[in-house]
DNA sequence: GAAAATTAACTGGTATACAAGATATATCAG
DNA sequence: CTGATATATCTTGTATACCAGTTAATTTTC
């Protein structure tokens, strides 16, 4: 994972048509001083694909494993993330590693520090109280509506993947579980044709997923999970949507059972939270 | 609003201070050459206020003006957003502009074409749809919970809000009557005490907002609104939250009437969508 | 020894320079 | 005059250098 070098581009900062400007006449360059400076670009097309071929930037990687590594609490909140070090591991300049850190500042999931130091956010509580009300909301519409539209193939491969889902859990493959069951509800978001609150629903799950990587391993939820999402499934399945509705509201609700035993394990990971009126004022 | 040099720190970038690291004898820097380099820092205190005072930093008050004059649809869809331009106006260097611009991006109100320029969004019809739908989710959260938890004088306060509104709404100014919404609402998540649900809101309504933005001055809306705010208050007073949910969705469906109707009247502000699949699974 | 003052080395914020791709304009062929 | 080619100049992405603020280690003072 770590001490990965990107090479995409010279690594080596070669100095190559260092010598070339100079060899010009001075008629051609009278020449082409006559140019006018080109207006503008134009945007692209209203009707067009609006194809933005963005071709993978290195902020982008150094963002996405940085993500990753936070959400799975391989760093651990309160770690310090240094820039310095990042440059080095990944070979790219503080310009991209400093965009990925901005971003992830916009994610919740680092805090900087002016001129001391960047550090992976610690976990506020009432910000999970919120996310998973919020989430319960967003989810409550998104397979409201996936009961309605989802087609039958939908529906079956929701089930391969909740039986993929039974057998890591079987496995005790922690990894793939937690996937399978990103993947099961994506696909009821996909089903739904609401691919915007799915990005929603991510955003929120991600502040939560920390807080449930410590909190699933304790008790043998895995099984449960899986039960929880068949009832779910069986309900859509049925075209009954306030039975699914019913199903996945009392599956999220297993989640936010125990908030206040986990502060005290791991007092250091989470955060008390500044006054309400603070936060809500600060935008503008 | 345009040309507003900012003058934070040296502007006229002197070189202050630039040699003195040399008049130092030989022993004293050997001496020096013997200190461990220190540690890295502490990540701030778990149990402390987590006080990150962050002095206003150049790229925020670039971000908050781009933002604002896109939302208010003072700069328009497909309009190109020149950093250069930026930098001359604003008399900082690119790297806060940029900063700035990738947060713009982060929100969806821009989009770069890689080597080629940068622009104003245009607006995604499927997602004014979904924004729409997560709004009321959210928001019907939101005054349920406020319906319950809501003092007396928060109602009140609310009541004076609606006034200011309605008042705004005679004298015909737009901007006040928009900022008065924006205020009834947040008192209502306020209210609620769901500081993070309503930053989830406001960044949906982001969306919506620039739709508004045309749609409001078509019709004669603006009492409309008054009237379907007062009842949500009224519902909210008599301690009815299903009421007030109600009120709150009738009043939020009246966004979402034509909007083929506006697609065609200002087709260049609009975008067709990629496939649903490519931007679900766009992430991983 | 302990506490206060000093100082050096770290940090993030900013400015500037360079590289590489994209595009509008100029040039040229028919 | 029209269409294809070329090129200058624009753009964003990245690298590097510098500044100011913060903090920990050191030194000084008592």
């Amino acid at each position: 994972m770590a001490h990965v070098i990107i090479v995409r581009g010279a690594a080596s900062t070669g100095r190559y048509g260092q010598a070339m400007a100079e060899t010009e006449t001075d008629a051609v360059s009278e020449n082409r001083m006559k140019r006018k400076p080109r207006a503008a670009n134009a945007p692209p097309a209203a009707g067009s694909g609006m194809r933005v071929r963005s071709a993978a930037k290195n902020s982008d990687i150094v963002y996405r494993d940085l993500h990753k590594a936070i959400v799975t609490m391989e760093l651990t909140p309160g770690a310090p993330v240094l820039e310095r070090k990042l440059t080095e591991q990944y070979g790219v300049s503080r310009t991209p590693v400093r965009e990925a850190v901005l971003r992830l500042v916009e994610d919740g999931l680092v805090e900087v520090a002016p001129k001391s130091g960047t550090f992976v956010a610690r976990i506020p509580l009432s910000v999970v109280r919120e996310a998973l009300v919020a989430r319960r909301a967003l989810e409550e519409v998104t397979v409201r509506a996936a009961t309605e539209l989802s087609s039958e193939s939908q529906i079956m491969q929701m089930r391969a993947i909740i039986q993929h889902q039974q057998e890591m859990a079987d496995a005790g493959d922690e990894e793939a579980f937690h996937q399978a069951d990103d993947k099961f509800h994506a696909s009821i978001a996909a089903a739904a044709r609401y691919p915007g609150i799915w990005k929603m629903i991510q955003q929120v799950r991600i502040q939560v997923e920390r807080y449930r990587r410590l909190t699933l391993p304790q008790n043998g939820r895995m099984p449960m999970v899986v039960k929880e999402h068949t009832a779910v499934l069986d309900a859509m399945a049925a075209r009954d949507a306030d039975a699914a509705v019913a199903r996945m509201n009392e599956h999220l609700d297993k989640l936010q059972l125990d908030i206040s035993i986990f502060r005290d394990l791991w007092p250091d990971y989470f955060a008390i939270d500044p006054s309400l009126d603070e936060k809500l004022f600060a935008g503008k």
